[in-house]
RNA sequence: CGGGAUAUGGCGCAGUCUGGUAGCGCACUUGUUUUGGGUACAAGGGGUCGUUGGUUCAAAUCCAGCUAUCCCGACCA
């Protein structure tokens, strides 16, 4: 994937991935193990965790791919601060609700900050300064940023944690109606968001729950280890996003229906009848991650601060609000449950840190030294995002670290290769090799 | 916040019951060896045993407080 910051390419002898055979005995879910131990994060405090350069790198793919398909549907990214002024708060009256979960902080003046947890209340705060009319709507507006919730109990790494990037996303609408049409956009941006990215997610009715309002989704992606208890129709699973013509202009309502009407639900919305109803070859019930979860609750917000615009007829309207998340950092971690194996995380392409790994096994010998710095930058060149292994250390432990951290090829460069004017390459989802020319191979690692 | 557990070198662990100046594997350094799946041998470096206090001639070890971290529950992207 070609993004806007990264780097084509890194030697191994320059960048910083500090493997570990071992993982951390505190890693009790094979994400956190993996992401340990490809030397991705560093657990900080407990919840609170440093994104190393590997796993930085990841989570900037998975941000972009998200901003890519918000942008899609006209969803305008911007930034707001991490510290809050605790006065918003109390005029929404979720300072007190919000409990112990947010963090408090008081400034040098003794003013009460806090760390957001969420932006409800500032984005509906900038918002209500600049709408005025029925005509600056609908928007829709979104950012990525660091979130801050004093989880009681923060554990699996950075699944639960205390500080998480969270894309999340508020639509404004005049009304009801109108509100729809965004939460359809996002509903199905979504669904290709997950897919892009990789993995199954399948939408669920959900509980408001403190947010309040009256629709809402979760997003769950299926794993083995999930925390949620899940109950669908295998049909659902069988759907795929990335086939459907979608124009976002048009109207949606028929790719939400095709997405909601199977049975799908957690176990806090379970409903024995509607399961009942399901055949039985197609009753799957398994666990799963929720990792993005839509809200629309109406005037919540905009009533109690204010948030009001003319309507056609002159009068003000109290705006129809909803609010979008995903958990980008968790999201990270769903991955990572959902793609492994024994020997380490199967990147799907799309997230992979690099597109091939190119390992030289012959590093003492100059000519295939040579030709590995020669097809170092002739992979960059062609646009592929390559980690070439140039350290001093075994074959061996050149090969694990390279299935530990997932890369989907691996370009294998001897002296006996060299030799025979080929390359070996690798695929890590079924581990097969091949031995082919070095254009050959190439060609292979661009049809991804 | 209730219940349970842990804290010894970068990581994994032993030693604690039965107090006697800290040990193993991996990793690291140097040399030889090996050279396409974490090679072998040799020689090294690195730890105030979470913290504070107590008992004792002597504490990683016994006792008490504190802190941190993890697990199970209720809450959550």
């Amino acid at each position: 994937m070609q993004t806007t910051k990264l780097c084509k390419g890194v030697r191994l002898t320059e960048f910083f991935m500090p493997t570990l055979r071992n993982a951390p005995s505190d890693a009790k879910i094979v994400s956190h193990q993996l992401m340990l131990r490809a030397g991705m994060i560093r657990q900080e405090s407990s919840g609170i965790y440093s994104w190393l350069p590997l796993g930085y790198r990841i989570l900037t793919k998975i941000s972009e791919i998200i901003s890519q398909e918000q942008n899609k549907i006209g969803a305008c990214e911007m930034l707001m601060p991490t510290i809050q002024s605790a006065d918003l708060w109390k005029k929404s009256g979720r300072y007190d609700d919000y409990g112990q979960e947010m963090l408090r902080i008081n400034d040098r003046h003794n003013q009460e900050m806090l760390f957001g947890p969420t932006n409800e209340e500032m984005i509906t705060d900038i918002f209500a300064n600049f709408a005025q009319s029925y005509k600056d709507l609908p928007k829709n507006i979104f950012q990525i940023q660091w979130k801050f919730r004093d989880e009681i109990r923060p554990r699996f790494g950075v699944m639960r944690g205390r500080e998480f990037l969270m894309k999340d996303g508020y639509g404004f609408a005049i009304d009801e109606e109108q509100h729809k049409k965004i939460y359809n956009k996002i509903f199905v941006s979504y669904l290709r968001t997950f897919a892009r990215l990789g993995v199954k997610a399948i939408p669920m009715q959900a509980d408001t729950g403190p947010i309040g309002g009256k629709l809402s989704h979760e997003f769950i992606i299926l794993a083995d280890t999930g925390e949620s208890e899940i109950f669908c129709d295998k049909e659902v699973i069988d759907l795929d996003i990335l086939q459907e013509k979608i124009d976002y202009r048009g109207d949606l309502e028929p790719i939400v229906n095709k997405w909601t009407e199977k049975y799908a639900s957690t176990d806090e919305m379970f409903v024995e009848q509607e399961w009942a109803k399901v055949p039985d070859t197609n009753k799957i019930a398994t666990r799963g991650i929720e990792v993005g979860h839509i809200f629309y609750f109406g005037t919540k917000y905009s009533e109690p601060l204010g948030l009001k615009v003319a309507d056609k007829d002159g009068s003000l309207k109290p705006l129809h609000m909803g609010s979008y998340g995903i958990g980008v950092s968790r999201v990270f971690a769903g991955i990572i449950e959902a793609c492994h194996d024994e020997k380490g995380i199967v990147f799907p392409s799309s997230v992979a840190p690099f597109d091939v790994g190119l390992v030289n096994v012959s590093l003492k010998d100059e000519n295939c030294t040579k030709t590995c710095d020669e097809y170092y930058e002739t992979l960059q060149n062609n646009d592929i995002e390559v980690a070439y292994d140039d350290r001093d250390i075994g074959a061996g432990a050149k090969f694990s670290d390279m299935e530990l951290i997932g890369l989907p090829w691996v370009i294998v460069v001897g002296k006996k290769s060299i030799e025979k004017g080929l390359v070996e390459l690798k695929n890590r989802t079924t581990g097969q090799t091949q031995d082919l020319s070095f254009e050959q191979a190439i060609n292979i690692v661009k049809g991804k």
